[in-house]
RNA sequence: GGUCCGGUAGCUCAACUGGAUAGAGCAUCAGCCUUCUAAGCUGACGGUUCGGGGUUCGAGUCCCUGCCGGAUCACCA
């Protein structure tokens, strides 16, 4: 059931009259009604599909929708004229409807946010590893994440924002080994470098020295498997580990201060892009739980142990393979912590339903894996819990390799978009009277709203091309596009303030005649809600992106066809204020569920 | 090899989950600033929806089959 909304609810009454049409004339009860968007070509806003109602009316296509069609002008009240075009039927929506419809969005202050249903959710975006700074990929796990929670915030869930950070394990343990060796005991603060950025930089350390070393032990004539094995550098990054599980002192120390570095240039990226959290998880407070469960689990019987002391799970009733989880030596592997992560969420928050977890659709196998292991456990909510899976982000000189040093870094594509944006500002020259430090702040918000909607404007499960000259476009279908539609929009509001033009709702419903831009503006707005739960279904902000462009475009229709403060009559004048208004409410609301934001003038 | 995902205009993406003559943006070309912000608007050009079968009133969408691309099938995370 759609929870009760304090806007009229066109579609729902256009619905019920259609199936008093049906059973009036044809004497069955039909529920199945396909409505949908009357193509543009066509008079009308609702097209009505007659074809499946054909096996009830036992009539031909067209003389069953033309038959619902004077029904429905004669006696729905909302329907003036329809058309019929095979067996299609087109309605037309009533003027003085349209403006009703329109009063009652206007006056509701909660638009597009629904009261709360009293259900929780979690959702996980982000989770990194601590070993090197966020990039391309990172942005598009954040911002995507980040919006789906906002989506279902809207839609009147209470949202719980995570992450699990990485923050144990080899692939931290190669910087620490790296900084010790060549470091010269260096810090963020002795070399003003990002934190982050210091600790990446002695991960690609690592690799050079442990490749140099490879290559020189196979040359003096072993093999390349026992290299790897034996490169000296790599042998001190697992004696490092095994010191850290040991809880050997030295090592922890090096190891906070290292992550500490990494949190601080993180906390300043995740500023940055906009994002938050409400709270974090880490994988080497987590882990340990993760072992327990495993352990009861192996006494229940859930999981078996091998010869060697290993336990594994058996998923080949489930048509999946064995799976690890505990190795002979005891420690735990990724999926172990996992299982210990979800628990632990689930003990933290009670009554969330469910978790959503965003993360690259190469780990598809693995939730699938983690899901039938929680169930397995005995957890329900593992049903409940969702991989929300997307697809790499592709440059187009291919794939990103951290390795090979073709990654897209976080902080530097944020700042070269905000640079963008300011030079284009700057040479538009619009905001004359704006001091530098407005400039910036300008820049800022077209700038990542164009990164923004770059990367979410895509359907996530796909993956995508991210081409740095077509992303820094700021005209089509980019942020910015909307960005400034939002702020067009404002201008004109602050001069109706200024004209002292003040629309009231009981003058709204009193206007006669629309025009057809307004009523498709008015059609647009008025699907927001259906369009978001889309979005929640399908856990894809790409609808809202899509749909916030397709209303400002809309607008921007009317906006050309229409000179507003040319307008005479009073009623059409307020109308057009009130009109204006609210496009721009729902342009900066559904940009808000992106992240993005709108400015005042650009 | 098994499993999963994808293939739509020159390029990047849509298509309300089976509906009408498949739509936008970019690029190219032609128009629109003495009027609310031209980061805008209007038009033109552009398609065998990877190929081949099938299902039905109707298929980009569902089924079968082949081709191409990707991911995954680790005691890595």
């Amino acid at each position: 059931m759609q929870p009760q909304q304090s806007f009229m609810n066109l579609d729902l009454q256009l619905r019920s009259s259609i199936r008093s049409a049906v059973s009036a004339l044809f004497q069955v009860q039909y529920d199945q009604l396909q409505l949908q968007p009357t193509n543009a070509e066509f008079e009308g806003s609702h097209t009505l599909v007659c074809f499946p109602i054909t096996k009830i009316s036992k009539k031909s296509p067209e003389q069953t929708a033309t038959a619902i069609g004077e029904y429905l002008v004669a006696h729905s009240g909302i329907v003036s004229r329809f058309n019929v075009v095979k067996g299609f039927l087109n309605l037309v929506i009533a003027d003085k409807v349209w403006a009703e419809v329109f009063q009652s969005i206007y006056a509701d202050k909660n638009f597009g946010a629904l009261p709360s249903n009293g259900r929780e959710l979690m959702v996980e975006y982000s989770s990194p590893n601590t070993n090197k700074p966020l990039h391309l990929g990172h942005l598009r796990n954040n911002f995507l994440g980040y919006s789906v929670a906002e989506i279902y915030a809207a839609l009147g869930y209470t949202v719980h924002k995570v992450q699990i950070i990485n923050d144990r394990g080899i692939h931290i343990c190669k910087s620490m080994a790296a900084w010790q060796l060549f470091g010269n005991n260096e810090t963020p603060a002795s070399n003003g470098l990002k934190g982050d950025k210091l600790v990446g930089k002695y991960y690609v350390e690592f690799d050079k020295n442990y490749k140099a070393q490879i290559k020189d032990l196979v040359g003096k004539g072993m093999s390349e498997g026992e290299a790897e094995k034996q490169a000296p550098i790599m042998k001190m990054a697992v004696d490092m580990l095994q010191k850290w599980e040991a809880k050997d002192e030295a090592t922890l120390q090096l190891w906070k201060t290292m992550n500490g570095w990494v949190y601080e240039g993180f906390n300043e990226t995740y500023k940055r892009m906009g994002v938050d959290f409400e709270k974090l998880y880490y994988e080497s407070n987590t882990y340990l739980l993760g072992k327990e469960e495993v352990l009861r689990g192996l006494e229940q019987g859930v999981f078996f142990k091998k010869e060697d002391g290993s336990v594994w799970v058996d998923l080949t009733s489930d048509g999946l393979d064995q799976k690890v989880l505990l190795r002979a030596d005891g420690t735990s592997v990724y999926m172990t912590q996992d299982i210990g992560t979800a628990i632990l969420r689930f003990r933290d928050f009670p009554k969330i339903e469910g978790q959503v977890y965003t993360v690259g659709n190469e780990q598809e196998y693995h939730f699938k894996v983690l899901f039938l292991i929680l169930k397995k456990l005995g957890y329900s909510w593992a049903e409940k819990c969702y991989h929300l899976s997307y697809g790499m982000v592709d440059l187009p000189t291919g794939k990103m390799k951290s390795r090979e040093g073709t990654v897209v870094d976080a902080d530097d594509l944020m700042q070269e978009m905000a640079d963008e944006a300011e030079k284009q500002t700057r040479e538009l020259g619009k905001i004359e009277e704006a001091t530098d430090a407005q400039i910036k702040e300008l820049s800022e918000i077209i700038g990542l709203g164009a990164l923004k909607f770059f990367l979410l404007k895509v359907d996530p499960k796909k993956r995508m091309m991210f081409d740095p000259n077509e992303s820094i476009q700021l005209q089509g279908h980019t942020g910015p596009f909307i960005q400034y539609t939002h702020a067009r929009i404002r201008a004109i509001i602050r001069k109706a303030e200024i004209m002292g033009v003040q629309p009231s709702e009981k003058e709204l419903t009193q206007i006669a005649v629309l025009e057809a831009a307004e009523r498709e503006v008015i059609f647009m707005v008025n699907n927001y809600i259906n369009k978001l739960n889309e979005a929640a279904r399908d856990y894809s902000p790409a609808v809202v992106a899509n749909f916030a462009f397709d209303l400002a475009k809309g607008y921007n229709h009317f906006y050309q066809t229409i000179p507003i403060f040319n307008e005479d009559d009073q009623i059409k004048l307020k109308f057009r204020i009130a009109f204006s208004q609210v496009v721009a409410d729902v342009l900066k609301k559904s940009m808000k569920l992106l992240g993005i934001a709108v400015p005042e003038k650009m």
